[in-house]
RNA sequence: CGAGGUGUGGCGCAAUGGUAGCGCGCUUGCUUUGGGAGCAAGAUGCUGCAGGUUCGAGUCCUGUCACUUCGACCA
């Protein structure tokens, strides 16, 4: 029977890429579509990005910013006001040439991130000091016509919100890139479980046009990073390329400085490879579109599917409930569940019923209990809070485990042959040739330097002068 | 963009160049229900597409398209 449940997904250590395929089939995530790497988010997976989108809109609110919604378009030349940030995107742009049958006088693209759109109308509304800031978001999906694609983690269109902003001072946009950094990372360790590495990008890797790009980093199961969030902060140079001027208050004639911050569906391939196990999916229970569901046992016997309706009215105060009461058999439903990821399931059956109690089962470890079915919600979100540390944990152990630290290339050749892919941690001197030989050498390019430094050693890895910062290499989605 | 893999019923697969089949799923009925239930009866195919070779092509050849994996590039 074990043989028969694992054989529905191939096994992680066997092949992780498709047993991540396999989930995201499985589990009623996704469907691929005509078009390559666009894909089809199915109603499981579309809830979980509501949950994701509720949940970090909300935040958005409290810290003051505004949805906005922004033209899918862009005029070529509109894209091309800042040098930097259009050599970066336009390699990946799709564009629109033409109009029903007409060619277009001029062609458009369509968005793959819209700061251009933003800084267009920021220079029409932004004429005071009175007028700042403005701290809009929106939500919307962006396209890049990406090479090779993968779902979540690299689909040619995506899911995301930007958050662009503008403000007086270089002060305040630097504190809004940080505070805008840390919703991003405390709603990954809380509300996803997954803990994540606070950074700045190296100049090399900074996002087109931007003066400092900061990011989060996560370690998937497999040993590999994912960026799971960035946030960026421009200085005045958009300002200066769109012209965006205000009067400040001594009557001088000012640049307002600029961020822009975003996360994507990827997050959702993040939580697969982050929380994921054989059995299918497991989700954190703030964004799982079922928290809890109730499978009746013998539900074709008196009583018992009235019991587990009546069990679901007194949770859904308090939690997402589904009662199951398809004619499947119970097993088929528990395997169904796991694969999914649902991350608490509620037996009931005529000998619970007896006796007032049910089962509960955590996804996390499978481990059955009987619990009372008096005071059953404070029981379940007992449970629920513990499927959330215990996932935390586990990816926090995985991430410490699969950290390394390193004083030559030699040692992070041999620490990642003789332990797997993960962090390592080494020092590097400021120098792009070096950052460019670990990537050639080890074979981890630079993910970030974190914000909690550590001296690892006096020197940089690879060249031997004086080292500036500690950096967090890894092979990366 | 480079290197591989795969295209056959909804899904997974089989079929020496010779009548397209199996399992799962699906439909109906009955019996079941505490880890993917059992029996019975059904339905489902222009073998990705276009050419070619052949008496005859799922199978061989050419082209093309799609999906997918791994690299390089990116959220």
């Amino acid at each position: 029977m074990a043989e028969k449940m694992v054989a529905a997904i191939t096994s992680m250590d066997e092949d992780f890429a498709q047993w991540y395929t396999d989930i995201v089939k499985k589990a009623e995530l996704i469907d691929y579509s005509s078009v390559k790497g666009c894909m089809i988010l199915r109603p499981y997976g579309y809830a979980i990005w509501e949950n994701i989108q509720s949940i970090l809109d909300s935040k958005f609110k409290a810290t003051g910013h505004e949805n906005v919604y922004m033209p899918m378009f862009i005029p070529e030349s509109l894209l091309n006001k800042e040098k930097d940030h259009v050599e970066g995107f336009a390699p990946e742009v799709a564009w629109v040439t033409h109009g029903g049958k007409e060619p277009l006088t001029e062609r458009l693209c369509v968005r793959p991130t819209s700061e251009t759109l933003f800084c267009e109308h920021y220079a029409n509304i932004i004429k005071s000091y009175r007028d700042l800031p403005k701290l809009y978001n929106q939500w919307c999906s962006v396209v890049r016509w990406e090479k090779t694609t993968r779902p979540f983690l690299r689909s040619r269109e995506f899911l995301w919100q930007e958050g662009h902003t503008m403000h007086a001072s270089a002060e305040e946009a630097i504190a809004e890139t940080k505070q805008m950094l840390d919703i991003y990372a405390s709603f990954h360790e809380n509300e996803l479980a997954m803990p994540v590495v606070k950074g700045v990008k190296t100049p090399s890797d900074k996002f087109a046009g931007a003066e400092d790009t900061y990011c989060i980093e996560a370690l998937m199961h497999d040993g590999k990073a994912l960026q799971a969030a960035t946030s960026h902060y421009f200085g005045d140079g958009f300002a200066k390329a769109f012209d965006i001027k205000y009067t400040d208050k001594t009557n001088k004639v000012s640049y307002p400085f600029q961020t822009s911050w975003g996360c994507t569906t990827r997050m959702i391939g993040g939580l697969i490879m982050t929380h994921g196990d054989d059995n299918g999916l497991v989700l954190p229970p703030a964004i799982a579109p079922i928290q809890v569901v109730i499978i009746p046992v013998a539900q074709h016997k008196e009583g018992v599917l009235e019991k587990a309706r009546e069990i679901a009215d007194t949770l859904s105060k308090r939690f997402r409930v589904k009662v199951d009461d398809r004619d499947q058999s119970p097993g088929w439903k528990y395997a169904e569940y796991e694969m999914k990821g649902v991350p608490l399931r509620l037996e009931i059956g005529p000998r619970d019923i007896e006796s007032n109690q049910c089962v509960l089962v955590s996804r996390l470890d499978r481990a059955k209990t009987f619990a009372s079915l008096d005071g059953i919600a404070d029981t379940v979100a007992e449970r629920l809070e513990a499927v959330r540390q215990g996932l935390y944990d586990k990816a926090l152990a995985n991430r410490e485990k699969r950290t390394y630290r390193c004083a030559t290339m030699d040692e992070i050749k041999s620490e990642l042959a003789a332990k797997g892919d993960g962090f390592v941690k080494a020092m590097w001197c400021g120098d792009e040739a070096c950052e460019d030989k670990v990537k050639e050498v080890c074979g981890v390019g630079s993910r970030c330097i974190p914000h909690d430094q550590e001296q690892i050693s006096d020197t940089c890895v690879c060249c031997g002068k004086p080292a500036k910062h500690m950096v967090l290499w890894a092979i990366a989605y």
